[in-house]
DNA sequence: CGCTCTTTTTAAAATTTTTTACAAACTTAA
DNA sequence: TTAAGTTTGTAAAAAATTTTAAAAAGAGCG
């Protein structure tokens, strides 16, 4: 388990001898990465680390003993001695993820090598009042007991949330009302559930998740587009997700494309947010088939509500032109609106996720078209766009890759 | 001076020893931080850098006897014995820094505490031509032989030129005819001038600058916008500058805000550039007196080339309402494209800096007025505009800083 | 002015870390 | 199958670093 520090410790902490600093440090680096690479060798960790083998040797045992880590067989394909593989203990060391969307809240339990322990998924209504947050409270404690996991064997809480959050305050701007007292609420989920919670953004997650496990992985500048009730950017700088000062950053669904667009759910007019999401796509399509236009969902004529975002891309895959131009047309403004990013951000991959990602070349290619037009060619020629290909996994393993990060840096 | 690694020593470096190579890095944290701080005492590097006093004092006594580092007198205002400060020599391992504009090259030589110990200013015309490069070269022969220094005094060049610089390969995508053979122009000045040279853009080394030694001082998100002939946007991201993939990031200038607007330079329509420049500011102006507005600068009527930004200022400044007028609506389009990056980046400062920068008020109200109508409450919250204090040192700061940290990096 | 208190600096002891040397485990080629 | 070549793992020697202790240098106060 990780050392809790006490009040006591604390201050010792700022008196902290250089060693044990240095000890704290390597083991931590060991950690981190045994997480990312899934096993490694004490050579190579001791290479990576710029340590000697036997320094290495002393730290991991250290760890074996700790519970951390645990030897799994030895490695093939060497021309010498086969060397030990080590990897995190898959025992212990859990971490319980939390993800509200608007319309469902997941529990996810994963283990440090990534695998879902346990799982449950429940209808809610993501909203702004504090109901909510001990709705999220009972069903931690619920799902622990029907886990049958004990307390100590999960150490951190991973909490997504779509919306403006503000990572160094531990707030929603978008649901404020989550809050219970005047305290940030993730310090009364802390209190409640008795483990460290992390919050991240959705957006933020998903970009994450796709830089250390998809397909930005390796790459320092990645840009995510998440396409769902709304439109997020993901963004991934020097391979670590980018917040910004107070953690908004890459609100590209809010900048004004059309001054004289629709109203905006933010308050602002024409923002891309009313163009490009999957709720546009899916308003438009129900005003064209009101309107009486040639396409397979006239079927939904006189059940308008029941048009959703699946039925539009099933649609054009089975080549329904309507909806193969309206998919166009979402993924042409999406990459305007993306090539406005790109300008700044300079990026070597962008990657589509969402449930817009199932669109695939409907969407993609119209994206890359629009880059070619609205970008300078020096941004163009290593650009890479292409699909998620972690099929909707990309925003737990990010959440999931967050906390460990977090929980690493501070053991 | 620096060991220059021979490629035997290049060999060696893949097998350095783990001593070496972290006495090597903490020789380039002690160089890096009195850099920076300007002078530290052993307790405060043996603090920051986790080591041992002992070590440390061994250390720097090494720095001491290669001549990177000097003691200068004692720290005062302390409570019991008074320690030793330490601070880079000043005589040695100077930066000789290009500065090419559209219109002049300057030339300076700056020792290790930002003292400018020989400068020269010369018209040029920056064109797209391999004849500049040569220019360049001979410029800094004949300054070299001027200043009376000696080859080996001078340890790197910062050449800061505009333009879209691909900083991994070397080349300015603007003026890819600088490049007189296939190879990159920097490698080929470098063997010219007997130095390593460090290119960067002229809006990133403003923002570097402003980072390091002016208003964003200490922040980690920092935008900064340069406005000169175009408009550029510099960007420092967890306290480093930030290039992008092949550093271009921060083309703020040549977003789309007008699908029906003027042709830009760069080939597009409706570029921020085409409303928000300098050159622009002018253009309007000229074609305002020209149409018989009521102005100050009507006086120029018969010679609209005359008119020049500095006019437009001194106008407002005095009183003129439409100069007044012109900077506001400037100010307040700049703040509108400034609002999408602030969108994007949430950034804790933004610096007005270039030839704008004297319209100060004229201009920070309006763009504080557009960021306040189009970016939402939690962006603005935190957020600060203000106009540069560096009164046109920011470029060449940041590019001294820029190629120290360089130099330090590598040693 | 001398005393105590504080901080830096130096020196010696203790500890940690690296280096070196060698044994162990395995592959490949003769 | 054996010998040569590689790489890993471990123990002892060597080196480097930190810790501890004590001296040096100065501030403040009675």
């Amino acid at each position: 388990m990780l050392p809790t520090p006490s009040s006591e410790d604390d201050l010792l902490l700022t008196k902290q001898s250089v060693v044990d600093y240095k000890k704290n440090q390597k083991a931590r680096a060991i950690l981190g990465h045994l997480y990312q690479q899934g096993s490694r060798t004490l050579a190579q960790l001791a290479e990576t680390l710029h340590t000697s083998i036997p320094s290495i040797t002393g730290l991991v045992e250290e760890l074996l003993e700790q519970g951390w880590v645990n030897a799994v067989g030895t490695a093939s394909g060497n021309n010498g001695r086969r060397p030990v593989l080590f990897s995190l203990n898959a025992g212990e060391h859990y971490v319980l993820i939390l993800d509200s969307t608007t319309h469902d809240t997941r529990l996810m339990i994963v283990n440090p090598r990534r695998e879902v322990i346990f799982q449950r998924v429940v209808d809610t209504h993501l909203e702004n009042s504090a109901q909510f947050l001990t709705f999220l409270a009972t069903f931690v404690t619920e799902s622990l007991a029907e886990s049958g996991l004990s307390h100590d064997q999960i150490m951190a809480v991973g909490l997504t949330l779509p919306g403006l959050i503000d990572t160094r305050r531990g707030v929603n701007l978008t649901y404020p009302n989550l809050n219970l007292t005047d305290q940030p609420f993730t310090d009364w989920l802390e209190q409640q559930v008795g483990w460290p919670v992390f919050l991240i953004n959705d957006t933020k997650a998903t970009a994450l998740g796709e830089n250390r496990f998809g397909g930005g992985q390796g790459k320092n500048h990645v840009l995510s587009i998440n396409i769902d009730w709304g439109l997020g950017l993901g963004i991934i700088i020097n391979g670590e997700v980018f917040q910004g000062a107070s953690g908004f950053a890459g609100e590209l669904g809010h900048i004004q494309v059309d001054p004289n667009g629709e109203l905006c759910h933010c308050g602002k007019v024409g923002c891309l947010d009313t163009i490009t999401s999957a709720s546009s796509l899916v308003r438009h399509m129900q005003r064209a088939v009101e309107a009486g236009q040639q396409t397979r969902l006239a079927a939904f004529r006189h059940d308008l509500n029941q048009i959703n975002i699946t039925h539009i891309i099933e649609a054009a895959h089975e080549g329904d032109s309507f909806a193969i131009d309206l998919l166009h047309e979402t993924g042409y403004q999406l990459g305007k609106g993306l090539s406005i990013a790109v300008n700044l951000f300079n990026p070597e991959v962008i990657i589509i996720d969402g449930v817009l990602a199932q669109g695939s070349m409907f969407i993609t290619n119209p994206i890359r078209q629009a880059i070619n037009k609205h970008c300078l060619s020096g941004f163009r020629r290593d650009l890479i766009v292409e699909v998620t290909k972690l099929d909707g996994a990309a925003k737990w393993l990010g959440t999931h890759a967050y906390v460990m990060e977090k929980v690493l840096a501070s053991y």
